[in-house]
DNA sequence: TAGCAACTTGAATCTACCG
DNA sequence: CCGGTAGATTCAAGTTGCT
């Protein structure tokens, strides 16, 4: 259990793997080499005062808990690397509690480049009425990276425009794009580019999604095309993408639908186990794919925990 | 010059007036009163290497800057009165600056409460293209309180429903009916509840507002229904909005029509004299109307500290 | 098959209450 | 007075089932 995991890279595109393991991330990731990840999704357990499943990480001891995580997840990352982190502060004896952004100015002192701030407009929010604020309706995915110049395709995230977004539609447009691409599986086969004939757009720093009510008993509370924005966005096919909360394994089964080799991690088997189930099926149509170049190296590679 | 101005409180609606003052709102605001201003809604001066209006503030001096403003401002309000922050940090050398998450912290330290964290969804921002971020297409507006029981009329933003009240709007099925009886208690506001609550809900902390493009040449940017919307959820009809940096006058606009008296106050000569002419005819209706109860009686109330 | 209706379920947050 | 739990509130999207 205490070997290193070998690196995802320097593999070419088709020889996609998946490693879901188990453990603290702060400890497992010392198993993974240095610069041998492309990009980081990931939504850690949120600062909660209740014992919850990671434990259950007080606010105040909120940044202290992450910072060794980071440091990790700083070296094994690639220097064009990307590391975006959905988190959003909760509210606490009437106001919002500030360890976000002392995570934020914690990163900074790291190392991390504070790169940008998307905003994740969840249109399905919790219910609730209280008499100082409204629903929250939004969450943070923080960007960061390691230098200014970094991997950025935003091509592979347009938007149809033109008759889709004079109507007022422009969750429904963007929505449906991902929708299309999450049924097709992989971006070998298809291509936002069969839109064409439309003219297409960049989006902007805004995500408007609906959270998956799909799942239930395991808070997924992370739609499948959110990491999978990021996922085209920061990354090619073929790239190596690292969950170190890997929670209900959204992260996991967005990278592996993509294309992309994944390493997953989380420290309840429960969720290990889970994750590696919803893979199988993901799996079968690599270990096809793969058959026609070398079916015995990548079945050894695919079957190896 | 150096008069005191007049407390707008304990002013009956009707007697609503208007004072755009040139100056710096850190001395400026000493000629108030202390707890005289029922909101504060500002979108104040951003960090900017250049030179720029307001002399151009240096991100890293920002906060320090700011806080003086913010503790006069602390001064002025009321206990239950509420403070809108609208700013959003630049990016800077590749990288979002931080002096916007210091200063909440600042703010915090100061004495106010961080309540929420409102974000306001530009549906057309600013084109551009770069090759390391999208457009930015959200802005922060926070919201500051003095303590955890403020103003706050709900009631007042409430926005139509979506496609699922439409289809229960048809018929109502006795499940609504019964459970409408246990929770509205009485008939009056079953009533109330009837014509509002049934196709109206509460919004989300999102706003989806339009920038609106009208005014050219002057850095407004910020649309009338922005301070709209917060001058009708923190406030009542006749009470105090304060404006410490003025600009091309939204919310002072905002305010006057949405019948609330209104201080606005700026540095630049120039801006005093376009907002006062906005105000003109709002003016007039004001006076007209006050002339009719007791023009002794309010005169003597505006010269009184 | 499409369309409607009823039911279910959330990474929520407040107040009230108890030990 | 602190810390923890229980109860109430509330709406968009998905799911199921019927016509």
């Amino acid at each position: 259990m205490n070997h290193p995991i070998p690196s995802f890279a320097n593999w070419s595109p088709s020889d996609l793997k998946s490693e879901i393991l188990l453990g603290d991330c702060a400890e497992v990731l010392q198993r993974l080499p240095n610069e041998s990840v492309d990009l980081i999704v990931t939504s850690p357990p949120y600062a909660d005062q209740r014992k919850s499943t990671y434990g259950g990480i007080h606010p105040d001891k909120y940044v202290e808990w992450m910072l060794p995580r980071t440091a990790q997840m700083f070296r094994v990352l690639k220097d064009g690397g990307s590391f975006v982190l959905n988190i959003k502060e909760k509210a606490m004896d009437g106001q919002r509690h500030t360890y976000v952004l002392e995570l934020i100015l914690a990163l900074k002192k790291q190392g991390w480049l504070w790169t940008e701030e998307y905003v994740w407009h969840k249109r399905n929010c919790y219910p609730g009425k209280w008499p100082n604020r409204f629903r929250d309706a939004w969450e943070r995915c923080l960007h960061f990276t390691k230098s200014r110049k970094f991997k950025m395709n935003q091509q592979s995230v347009m938007v149809p425009m033109g008759d889709w977004a004079q109507t007022r539609l422009k969750s429904l447009g963007k929505n449906d794009v991902l929708r299309h691409d999450s049924q097709v599986g992989n971006a070998f086969a298809k291509n936002i580019a069969n839109w064409q004939g439309r003219d297409m757009a960049y989006p902007t720093n805004v995500l408007h999604l609906a959270t998956e009510c799909g799942n239930k008993g395991h808070s997924a509370a992370f739609p499948l095309s959110l990491p999978q924005w990021f996922i085209k966005l920061f990354t090619d096919p073929g790239d190596v993408v690292l969950d170190p909360f890997v929670g209900s394994g959204t992260t996991v089964e967005a990278a592996s639908g993509l294309g992309r080799s994944v390493i997953g991690i989380d420290v309840l088997d429960e969720y290990v186990q889970m994750c590696r189930q919803k893979l199988i099926p993901v799996q079968g149509v690599l270990l096809e794919k793969a058959a026609k170049y070398n079916v015995d190296q990548v079945s050894q590679k695919i079957c190896r925990r």
